[in-house]
DNA sequence: GTCTATAACCGGATAGAC
DNA sequence: GTCTATCCGGTTATAGAC
């Protein structure tokens, strides 16, 4: 299914480790200029010379320039994750909890964000690895749903416990909502995406709340239903 | 803004009708090409080879192949709007007939699965004229969300005025997401894609049931005026 | 069998002559 | 308004070096 890649740790150890390091010059050299001209202009050609190989070679290690670019996803994710953890601390409540993720999210992307279409168009294919549901993209994806699932855990918040299960993965769809508009938000400062994402977080914190009315008890398990079996669904063969 | 497109009536009618014909013909080739082959072997070349001009002519008529593509939506739109019609008759209740405007867009729509992908991965672009958003799409944009409006107009659940008026533009974006997983949706039948949106629509017609009550009026109203703002600030220019 | 290079294909897009 | 000739960038066939 999948190309050598790492090649499986067997045969001559040599080999295997200037492999390695041809494909880490590879990947550098892609990250580095998309960095610095964005993705078009980002050229295959343009990423070999700098990594000093031929553009076939890339094609060696890579199936195509979107799975050279999907080194992306960790990077950012890496770098939101050093910044994550300060600004949780002194975030108050888990509204605050919930904006501190995705503003912090937002200040480390906004460097790529001319570069962002292009990213998203690549990632809408189904097909893409770059795609944020694939499966070349789940230990990314886990280590995101995991970073709401510890904010709730210390949470002082009140949620029913069937929610409490389904809401880290929920509140992730929310979170590539709102990188969603980012993409396609030119206002100064980001000025539309940052009010989406304090109104948005508001009305997830009153629904959370209102979750746990008696009353509202029916609707609330059969939608957790639902968003339990779709998940369930992805994980399933198709 | 735009290219020559249908060139301002002005100047000596008969070229004007000569290139009216000419852009005509290529559209054409266009919309069947993909129907027959898809959008990735609808060749810029095979479109211009069947429309009898060089392919840097349909460069003068349509800026990019995907603005060629652009009267896809529209021919779409037009064939669900026949089949809806007597769909909707014959569909009792609000759940009914919600599910009544999406399944036979999706029956529509069907043909074209293979390609979606495809259209949607040009769509995802903010620029391109084939984003659902987009000014380009304006038209049936509007005409889809006033299919929504006349099947509020006409049914016996009682919805509060605030969320009447934001339902249409609701229930269009409701649509749009069935239909984003229609494209991922390999299953047979799209039997994911049905499930999915007849649970959705089941919860819809609850949450509508719900928010007439008394005590999450204040939600309801925070709610439904976030999403007025949201729609408004697209009308506006960035 | 692992890696790398040369040369070429293919399709979207453009320049510029007529 | 239409064509011919080309560019340009992703991708692949292929061959050969280590």
């Amino acid at each position: 299914m999948t190309q050598p890649q790492p090649p499986p740790p067997s045969a001559s150890e040599a080999k295997t480790v200037k492999a390695a390091r041809t494909r880490a010059r590879i990947l550098d050299a892609a990250l580095a200029l998309v960095e610095e001209v964005g993705y078009d202009k980002a050229t295959m050609r343009a990423i070999a010379t700098r990594a000093g190989v031929a553009p076939s070679n890339a094609y060696y290690y890579f199936r195509s320039k979107e799975e050279l670019i999907q080194g992306f996803y960790a990077r950012l994710h890496e770098e939101h994750m050093v910044v994550l953890g300060p600004a949780l601390e002194s975030a108050k409540g888990l509204r605050e909890q919930l904006l501190a993720v995705v503003d912090t999210k937002l200040d480390v992307a906004e460097p790529y964000h001319a570069s962002s279409a292009a990213l998203y168009r690549a990632a809408a294919d189904p097909k893409s690895p770059l795609n944020p549901f694939s499966e070349a993209s789940r230990p990314v994806r886990d280590d995101a749903i995991a970073v709401f699932t510890d904010l709730l855990a210390g949470t002082r918040t009140k949620i029913p416990a069937d929610l409490a299960r389904q809401l880290p993965r929920l509140l992730w769809t929310w979170e590539l909502a709102i990188i969603l508009r980012w993409i396609h938000d030119d206002s100064e400062g980001r000025r539309k995406t940052r009010f989406l994402a304090e109104r948005t977080a508001d009305l997830i914190v009153k629904l959370i709340r209102v979750s746990t009315l008696p009353g509202l008890g029916p609707l609330r398990r059969s939608a957790v239903k639902l968003v339990a079996e779709l998940f369930e669904e992805d994980a399933a063969a198709s």
